[in-house]
DNA sequence: GAGTTACTTAAGTAGCCGCTTAAGTGTCTT
DNA sequence: AAGACACTTAAGCGGCTACTTAAGTAACTC
């Protein structure tokens, strides 16, 4: 497990943001463009673009232009990749967790040894 | 779901620096004290004790103290609540992508509708 | 009770973040 | 060719972040 991976620094760091994991939570319903992803947002086209720049930035997500539309899209992997980071260390928390109940388990049967 | 929580913002924001995701790894083999996070990193505690404000106004982490030293601990449930907006997101999506297959193969079996 | 240990608080700083407005740049539409 | 549209770039600004050093405070240890 790295730890010390930009990457992930990075799709953390963009899933911080209300406004962001708002246009992740929209583009989970399908692919969008630029202005469909900022019509509910009370914030001018750039701050959107700065957004999105941090999105691809993370990988979470891609985009392709055609004509003078861009379209953007979710990128599971990386989504993907930050669920993975967490999971593991829940894992081995609840893990270490049930060893521990084990042994008071064993303890409760077999009576303190020595 | 719920994007605008302040909770999730924390918590995404304190799993978007290495420090303190190596902290969480560290926690996430058994509980430890503050000098015993702070032993492996290479900055003065006081920053040490700024990450770990982080965490547990994050609520991924949870300490207490006792005599002069503070033992810090995982807290699983935030761990699963960040794990679980991701999960939901890349659940839409997938479902999607696979309604989509379906209406795919649909069309290859019965021919273009009108 | 004097020193050591384990934090803790305070204050200051450099750099990044999210936003804005203003001014482009290509692409359709008429 | 003129205008509208969908971004895109640039520049600036206030607030937050991640440190730092210096100076506590409270709990052991001798």
């Amino acid at each position: 497990m790295l730890n010390d991976s930009p990457q992930l620094d990075r799709a953390f760091q963009a899933l911080a943001d209300p406004v962001r994991r708002g246009m992740l939570a929209r583009l989970s319903r399908g692919a969008a463009s630029v202005s469909e992803l900022a019509a509910p947002l009370d914030i001018s086209l750039p701050a959107v673009m700065q957004h999105l720049k941090a999105l691809e930035q993370s990988g979470l997500v891609r985009s392709e232009k055609k004509g003078r539309v861009r379209t953007v899209q979710l990128e599971p992997k990386a989504l993907s990749a930050a669920e993975a980071w967490i999971a593991g260390r829940r894992a081995e928390w609840e893990a270490r967790l049930d060893r521990f109940e084990a042994h008071l388990s064993t303890l409760k049967r077999d009576g303190e040894p020595q």
